[in-house]
DNA sequence: CGCAATATTGACCATCATCAATTGGCGTGG
DNA sequence: CCACGCCAATTGATGATGGTCAATATTGCG
């Protein structure tokens, strides 16, 4: 369940991701690539990650997805990100203690660990790996503050179309999507966690959708059939996620 | 409207805000007291730095508050964070170009602006002040996350109480409350704003609050009368503040 | 003293929650 | 191969939290 690795193909899925966010030099390359990786393998809705935990390492996701949360002291759950693979879902673990939230998979998961020693060695040879680490870190923020925004002023239907195109355009940032179709394996009752609804709601508002031709969501396939108006009814700008290059094919 | 600086009482404010959240060494003290600031004041409700602008430097708050907010295309505002003296609001604009919202002046404020040239420079320099402010910046994105608790899964109530426990902690770590009573001047449209309500529902919600005699609130003044009940229905757990003290005095 | 911003009140209503039951898909074991 | 069981999706009925609209009171302040 849990295994070494020198420079394999995981370091390279962390690789793409700093290039994606930032200019990488050959020295910061070849320290990545020599970064020592131990991976693991989670089922679905199993924790990776616990609030309250002082984790000495942090978490990579290879293959699948992963979501964060925060539980009430009644049962409440508010889930505060989903992650894909290149993600860091517990990049703050290496400069804040204690976890004041939960990390788990979404679906089965693979996922590669990185000691914050070895981290904070590579952030204190290689600035520029501090500043694309530090910039993942600001660009995950922004899209905090973008999920406020929709739980406190957008409406159902604006949530959930928000949030069908983030995802689309995020998986397509990472070769997940063709910006059309996607598989995103993510339930109703997840949905309703995410968005500050219930599962019942979030299903209504889904039937909408696809009465009105604007999507097709069936056993984790999402295909987005009109763009454009998926992208008005949840007025999505997708200037909040930072991506250097835009988007233009969609 | 616009003064520079060297040394002055200004840096201080930093330093101090530095020293609450990281080990400073003596070099990185006197580097962050030689950092040059301009200093200019914002009139109630004035935007210092707005949507869409790419900033050059970082603002420091140094007297009054200051608040982020995002409209949407209708008009409707979401308020992202309230902050104190001592609180760099913009400190994400030193590593992401283009701003996702826009900061504010709540009251008549005094604010230091530092440039992303100075900062780099200084980060480059100290690897522990990178450190620090980096974390300062996890700290912002852990209260985003408690929010989002707030904004998608508490009551009304709750997200009040919840608030008003928030600031007043945080006014006590920066000296502006005696953990009881505090100067906090905003306005119900504006806790309205932040919290996903009307102004309408807030105030019906204070004056329950205020008949229980957990608080009393009238021009600007918070008073925290009864901080265990207050705290338990805001179900309050100040963790995700990452406050090294805790604040067993309350 | 008199505006202008803020707070307060009342009546009415919409969105979304709650509760409960049913359906459908799918893997597994007999 | 099919029945069972489980989980996710769906449907219906009902209701509460909080929104909307509009008027009035209060407060701060020049």
């Amino acid at each position: 369940m849990s295994e070494a690795f020198k420079s394999g193909p995981e370091q390279q899925r962390l690789l793409r991701k700093l290039e994606s966010i930032a200019i990488i030099t050959d020295d910061e390359r070849q320290a990545v690539l020599d970064l020592p990786l131990t991976i693991r393998t989670y089922a679905p809705d199993q924790d990776i990650v616990r609030d309250g935990d002082r984790p000495s390492e942090c978490c990579l996701v290879l293959d699948g997805f992963t979501f964060r949360y925060k539980l009430l002291t009644d049962g409440r759950r508010q889930i505060l990100a989903f992650h894909t693979p290149g993600d860091i879902p517990d990049l703050q673990s290496l400069h804040l203690e204690v976890m004041d939230h939960s990390v788990a998979a979404l679906v089965l998961t693979r996922v590669a660990f990185i000691s914050h020693i070895d981290m904070n060695a590579l952030c204190r040879r290689y600035s520029g790996l501090t500043a694309a680490l530090w910039r993942d870190s600001l660009i995950d923020a922004a899209m905090f503050r973008e999920w406020m925004v929709g739980l406190g002023r957008r409406s159902a239907h604006e949530r959930i179309a928000h949030l069908l195109c983030e995802m689309t355009l995020r998986l397509a940032a990472v070769g997940l999507s063709d910006g059309r179709s996607s598989n995103l394996p993510i339930t109703q009752v997840e949905l309703g966690d995410a968005l500050g609804l219930t599962a019942v709601h979030v299903n209504r508002v889904l039937q909408d959708l696809r009465r009105d031709g604007l999507i097709t969501l069936s056993s984790s396939r999402l295909t987005v059939l009109d763009w454009k108006s998926l992208r008005r009814v949840g007025d999505f700008d997708p200037a909040y996620l930072h991506q250097n290059r835009p988007a233009e094919a969609l």
